[in-house]
DNA sequence: TTATTAATTGACAGCGCTGTCATTTTTTTA
DNA sequence: TAAAAAAATGACAGCGCTGTCAATTAATAA
């Protein structure tokens, strides 16, 4: 039923050393032979057997992804960009959802990496953001790929996937300015991510570069949340003497921008007439709401994808250099951003 | 460094075959031996290879997840809670997106079963959901466990996991009937998926036990998300001459909820004073709403644990009668329901 | 007690593949 | 052209475990 590698070998006339030979892509294999075990796999659809693959070599098939991460959205679409690179390239993944604040968390994870003879391990925020759990995974005998928030990576402690949200940010920023505001409202997520220090970064610079003026009055420290959305806005709109109110809000993502738009609703704030509101992520929330928001879009599938392929030819020994790929979130234009009013 | 279970035949002073009876609960082995086995097996920190098994043996130790759901929360619950079941019964967990309206769906996940040699399957709605996938699944050689709404299993094909939304859903609106209410809207989610029916069932059960006529016009279809909820909500609440405005919305999970919070907003309904609002799901959403929902806790995690543990010991053999668990969503008060204010 | 049966245990092959190393074939050099 | 070097291929063991079946031991019957 299904073909074995001995049945390549059979119908191709050859070992079977040299059909793995061909299978594993080695050199030292004859043009004609190689074409002709080719052959016989295609005809027989032939799969290499991972578990014999796996005890039988001194290498392994697995690489796993690690992650802790509230954002459920974020999480299923980066395995779907994972498993895609895995099944493409014939490795299996372990899943491993943990709490990045957890005590043993970095013995818990080096333990599960012996047990199952990993080979790579793909790390997504907040785990690619603790340089101590990175450093003594890279120790090990396994490879790492980070996915960062970032146009550099950090360190040289292991191949990066950079997402520049910083340039984003700016891009997203400017867009405000574009319509005309000025008075730019900033919600940010948590303080301790990456991503909320980039994207802050990113604020900054397209403030500067259109020689806006910064306010720190109108930065509200948050999280990640909704709710954190809602009282941040309130807090903006809120009638204040001393700080012009704010024309648009840039929020650090969709979540927090759906509750920006909620608190505009409460306080009777037309959107997008009265107050622009960008949200960051391109989540399915940000369709959901109404209106829709503008927000930047962030291929989380393609970047895991690329992510995996990364680590999996890390692990190929393909030397490739230490690669750094890098990602700019897209602007999207929805419906939650319009030309400023005030004169 | 990994033990096998060589050092550990050799630490008890065994032949491996007497291990590998040992940890594979066979029976004939003395409990002296057992026992001094065991004993090696803890020291050694033993655990076997899992390659190895799914090699040598006829069986297999991989199962597979195959889902297709919108909801990434529910995904990730889902996962976890397999994941744990996993890990206590040393099997491997495949993940399998997929799309259950793709036309080659079945074929697709038959050869993946043939080819990864994988022993069971969880299905979830809406996969779970469909008889001729199931049916096709079932005659293949592999074992199946389906989560499923409502209180019975449709068929014999294979064990469920239930969970009887519609007891969950009269409970929630017997909440609201408690609380006064008598004008109870009704938001439906996709009218193809078996919660929705199941929870129509459950509403109209608790509304037939209190005696409060049924009121077509009250009843809105929709789907699962929150634009869904903003427009059905706006159509129950729009003044009508015929009908009474409700006073109530039961929804029909808390995204359709949070879009209906949402257009109460907008239309200045204060919530819960003028309005109660339920959901279902109790998701990390239904937390983030301001008012917080009130909603039916369904532990996804446990469910899912539970189907895990069900299928493995399906796969084991352990031959406990198809057993069907059932799950009751269990209603957690929060903000969004009060006394109702109409006389 | 001894013969018979049942319960335990172990020896050994082999799952499908890769690593090592010997053998064969081809290419290069003298 | 023969000898040496290089490239290509194959034979075989073994990865860690389970299945089969034979050997041993304990329990029971005669």
């Amino acid at each position: 039923m299904k073909a074995t590698i001995n049945d390549v070998a059979k119908q191709a006339g050859v070992s079977i050393k040299t059909v793995s030979r061909v299978i594993n892509n080695e050199a030292s294999v004859r043009q004609l032979t190689r074409e002709k075990v080719q052959r016989a796999v295609d005809e027989l659809n032939y799969q290499p057997n991972l578990s014999a693959r796996n005890l039988a070599g001194a290498k392994s098939y697995s690489i796993a992804y690690i992650y802790d991460n509230p954002n459920a959205y974020y999480i299923i679409d980066m395995q779907k960009g994972i498993l895609s690179a895995c099944k493409q390239q014939g490795f299996e993944l372990l899943i491993h959802p943990c709490d990045s604040k957890s005590q043993g968390i970095t013995e818990e994870v080096v333990n599960m990496v012996k047990q199952a003879r990993i080979a790579g391990l793909i790390l997504t925020p907040p785990l690619s953001e603790m340089p101590e759990f990175v450093k003594t995974l890279v120790d090990l005998d396994v490879k790492v790929v980070r996915i960062l928030s970032g146009d550099v990576a950090p360190d040289d402690l292991s191949p990066c996937v950079m997402v520049n949200d910083r340039d984003a940010a700016q891009t997203i920023t400017q867009h405000l300015i574009d319509l005309g505001h000025k008075d730019i409202g900033f919600l940010a997520g948590d303080a301790v991510h990456m991503s909320t220090i980039e994207r802050y970064k990113g604020y900054r610079r397209a403030l500067k570069a259109s020689n806006i003026e910064f306010n720190k009055a109108l930065v509200i420290e948050g999280s990640y949340s909704f709710d954190s959305g809602v009282s941040g806005a309130k807090e903006l709109m809120s009638v204040q003497t001393a700080n012009p109110r704010p024309t648009a809000i840039f929020s650090c993502n969709d979540e927090i921008a759906a509750g920006a738009l909620f608190a505009a609703r409460l306080m009777n704030i037309s959107i997008p007439e009265q107050l622009s509101i960008v949200g960051f992520e391109n989540s399915p929330f940000s369709r959901q709401t109404w209106p829709k928001l503008t927000t930047a879009d962030q291929p989380n599938n393609q970047i895991a994808e690329d992510a995996a392929m990364l680590l999996i030819s890390q692990i190929r020994k393909q030397k490739n250099p230490i690669t750094i790929s890098q990602y700019v979130p897209k602007l999207i234009v929805r419906d939650s951003t319009a030309q400023c009013e005030k004169l």
